[in-house]
DNA sequence: TGAATATATGAATATTTATTCATAAATAGG
DNA sequence: CCTATTTATGAATAAATATTCATATATTCA
């Protein structure tokens, strides 16, 4: 596929800020790690990622606007996942912008 | 190399945080798109990103601080260029998830 | 040296965003 | 139906961050 190099609208830039604003976020950036592990409930993501139930869940509905996590209620509790299939990917070349520095 | 996939400590998280973060914002994704085609002084930058040039270099420093930029005196301007050769692969990545819609 | 141009910066303000607290909604099981 | 458990949400607060304005600094050139 073909990426343009310039001329992005307000708009666009926008949209692109707006997902790396979701990986800019401490407690949410924890969540997608955990995710990426495997489907986790509301439950077991507060007691993995630390803080509140409330702060997670409102975190979780932030990443579910953005379309980065999906949910699925499976009885009492409601099973997250990785939504999309580039979110690994950037997850991955920010850990390898912080490990592996620049040989220049 | 290797990432790990679990067991990152809060200062990780918060370290690639950071990376995203600087990719998180409209003004400073203008300037990093702007300098992926070239590098450009202070002048240019704001010419093409708009805004004032005092906004755009409060966010110079922010990208300099956080070694996405680096900054080379020539004559009375100053030319900025991209530090880390990982910033493209980051912003590619970003906009390949705006565009390239996950087929599933 | 003085004026013009380019860049940087500090302080104040405005805006955005995360977090917390209290509580509501949904579900399961007795 | 009642209770316990899990999740979601609204409102208030706190914290972080961008933007603006005024001004300082650096460089060139006459």
């Amino acid at each position: 596929m073909e990426i343009k190099k310039e001329g992005y609208t307000q708009e666009e830039i926008e949209q692109v800020c707006g997902v790396f604003r979701m990986l800019a976020e401490p407690t949410r950036m924890k969540i997608v790690l955990a995710l990426l592990e495997g489907d986790m409930c509301v439950y077991h993501l507060t007691e993995k990622c630390g803080g509140t139930q409330s702060g997670i869940s409102h975190q979780l509905r932030v990443l579910r606007d953005n379309k980065i996590v999906k949910a699925k209620r499976l009885g009492q509790s409601v099973e997250y996942s990785i939504a999309d299939t580039h979110v690994k990917n950037m997850v991955e070349m920010g850990l390898v912008h912080l490990y592996c520095k620049v040989e220049e």
